[in-house]
DNA sequence: ACGAATAGTACGAATTACGTAATATCTTGC
DNA sequence: GCAAGATATTACGTAATTCGTACTATTCGT
């Protein structure tokens, strides 16, 4: 398949791959941005501020208003860390938790889908293609700031 | 590699994979919808407002504000089917043209990024399993209307 | 201890999306 | 061939989201 198809092919089913929430229907309130800023903040048990701003690709006062909302709607809580005391810490509440576990239930089903259409050979392949995507990615020279890839579960993926 | 170490690679790697645009970097002043919508009426050559809005997910009236914020910007032209009145056609004007050429060189820039990092039986696999994915996401009981698939490069794609 | 750097928030403007109502044009049944 | 309903789209006001800039608080470096 060359680009242009795959190209052709993504955009002829945008709506299936970029729009799963539509039958996901995690019945919420909850925009794609906060959805992500859940997830985000569940991997990392707890975030500073710009951590979060960085990893959703938003500045530091979008992501104060992101924070704000989700605050309101009793997922997350703020609080002071003790030695730095400009750093805010952002943690789930057990309301929180709850939801992400939903998120979490409805992707794994998404991902379930796509894998038992798998064969063994394609889900073995698909793990090394995936962690190549990202790779490939990464060396982008113009990929921003060291930072980015502090704390990942990717550095640099070994292929075992 | 099962599917929660994948979605922490996504949400590790969300920045690379889901806003490669930063790098791409398309000069432009062209949001993400706007961009998209712009690649699914080329894909079309030209297209009726329904259908721009149904590829691209969102209502009809944000669908029209989308529209007119293109033809104001001189990328599009409206123009009423003679055949049926209501419809408005919509099309790529040659400074539409042009941009789509540009963003699918940047589209095109990045996915050889990724391709030069597979070896053959990666690449022959990936083929696959796209489609496999698609058609996997399409089955689902809950992907709405019969129109969708319509005129889709897709409706059930035979691998060859 | 003082100026620069860092972390975050406040605030107002701009952009984008959405719901509802309105307009214009077909289509269908009688 | 015309009224009633269906379809395609736009208008308009509102809500949600994002952004840039200025401001506050705290820490770091020398």
């Amino acid at each position: 398949m060359e680009q242009n198809k795959l190209l052709n092919l993504i955009l002829d089913n945008m709506k299936k791959i970029f729009f799963p929430e539509d039958w996901l229907e995690i019945d919420m309130k909850l925009s794609k941005t906060e959805l992500f800023t859940l997830l985000i903040i569940e991997r990392h048990g707890e975030a500073i501020m710009s951590q979060i701003a960085n990893k959703i690709n938003v500045s530091m006062s979008t992501a104060t208003g992101i924070i704000d909302r989700l605050v309101k709607k009793k997922y997350l809580s703020r609080a002071r860390s003790e030695s730095d005391r400009r750093i805010v810490l952002i943690r789930l509440t057990k309301k929180g938790k709850q939801i992400v576990n939903d998120i979490k239930d409805s992707i794994n089903y998404y991902l379930n889908t796509i894998f038992k259409s798998l064969n063994e050979e394609e889900v073995r392949v698909l793990s090394n293609i995936i962690v190549k995507i990202i790779n490939a990615l990464s060396e982008e020279k113009l990929v921003e700031n060291k930072e980015t890839r502090e704390k990942s579960s990717l550095k640099k993926i070994e292929i075992e």
